[in-house]
DNA sequence: CTCAACCCTGACCATACGGTCAGAAAACGA
DNA sequence: TCGTTTTCTGACCGTATGGTCAGGGTTGAG
């Protein structure tokens, strides 16, 4: 789209500390949960001082909306094959593929925002009540459709929606509680593609798609 | 079982007082985390004066852990009617009609447990590491027998577990972005009968049980 | 080269927190 | 009733936290 613009060492480094400071954010946020996390961890985590990182963010509270937007934005894009999908099979099929995927890659993105929901969403009850609702109720509407051109069994197109969201942040919200039992190792590649089988299977089958 | 003892003063007065404080330590560990709960707030809820918590519990800590107990014991017995059930659609249908009712009458322990667990759990590792590893490998085997029996598909019992939890537990964990999504109103009693059997039919049929 | 705008940070501050303790009050057994 | 054990609590303490700020350094447009 853009011209490729002179970037100014300036505006390289803002972004490359944002950046940065996102990213430690992101990971002791979700270990720590907002109240256990410190500036000083995420800026030695960082490898900043504390101070500069409130030149970035003003408080702790800025930051850590931040991050829990970068999950959101994240979960958004992540529905777009869902959309254009002919039927259940392919929509919620790609669906499930692609919101593992994001549990796996960003564990702690959905570890925060787990958190963020449980204590009452105090920072993102705007999001909820907007772009969220919108969101469910448009597919909502396509699982209903499917529904009524018999390309799916009856089911509440709200629960199924939970239980897509459950299934599959479960595996980066209690990621720890899986690796234990899994011999306290994390899931290999094969045994992400079982994880992902699995959902899939019964899921689609329970729906009666497949 | 043993004759109804006289109790003292003294006996009622603890009983009471601890159990008024677990309680409202429940509420705002689930609440805040466990880094945001502070002994203050508690005494408070409790109506007690914050030493007198540090009398009947020594550090915040060890009450923590005590909430963090009660909620894994009550999901253990949950699963009693699993066993001795001839087979998955009996046990496993049992199994998510108890877990959602505590979902519902514990949401706040699920919260807390959930929170210990999203942050690699510092205080009940052991637990995970003994009694829940052994409680699974229990039940997978049981589910693995089904299999064998030709009573449902085959399906990772492990996985399967894991679907278990994960979607249950979310109406509790998530019961804030439920509501907001239900218009900002707890779900009602039809709500949550229809809930249940959402997630009932989905999965049974999901595994080839109905 | 100049200078204004922006970037960085060590030192500092007020606050709030978990935890302690001395001693008062209540309950109990004898 | 008396002495002992247990329960209770206001006042206090050391520490760690989020946030501030003055002043020095760096960048880049003109």
């Amino acid at each position: 789209m853009s011209a490729p613009e002179r970037i100014s060492k300036r505006d390289a480094t803002r972004r490359e500390n944002e950046a940065r400071i996102l990213s430690a954010a992101e990971k002791v946020f979700a270990e720590a949960g907002f109240g256990g996390a410190t500036m000083q961890l995420i800026a030695d985590m960082a490898g900043l001082p504390k101070a500069n990182l409130h030149y970035y963010f003003a408080t702790k509270e800025e930051l850590y909306r931040k991050v829990v937007q970068q999950i959101f934005e994240i979960w958004l894009h992540a529905a777009d094959s869902f959309d254009k999908a002919p039927g259940p099979v392919e929509g919620i099929g790609a669906y499930i593929d692609a919101k593992m995927e994001i549990s796996r890659r960003h564990a702690d993105g959905s570890k925060v925002w787990a958190s963020e929901v449980m204590h009452g969403a105090p920072v993102i009850q705007d999001y909820l009540e907007t772009t969220l609702r919108d969101w469910t109720a448009g597919r909502a509407a396509l699982i209903q459709k499917w529904i009524d051109e018999g390309k799916m069994a009856p089911v509440d197109p709200r629960h199924l929606l939970y239980m897509l969201w459950a299934t599959t942040q479960h595996y980066a919200d209690f990621g720890h509680q899986i690796e234990t039992l899994n011999g306290g190792r994390t899931l290999s590649d094969t045994q992400w593609r079982a994880a992902k089988a699995s959902v899939k299977t019964i899921i689609l089958r329970g729906i009666g798609a497949a």
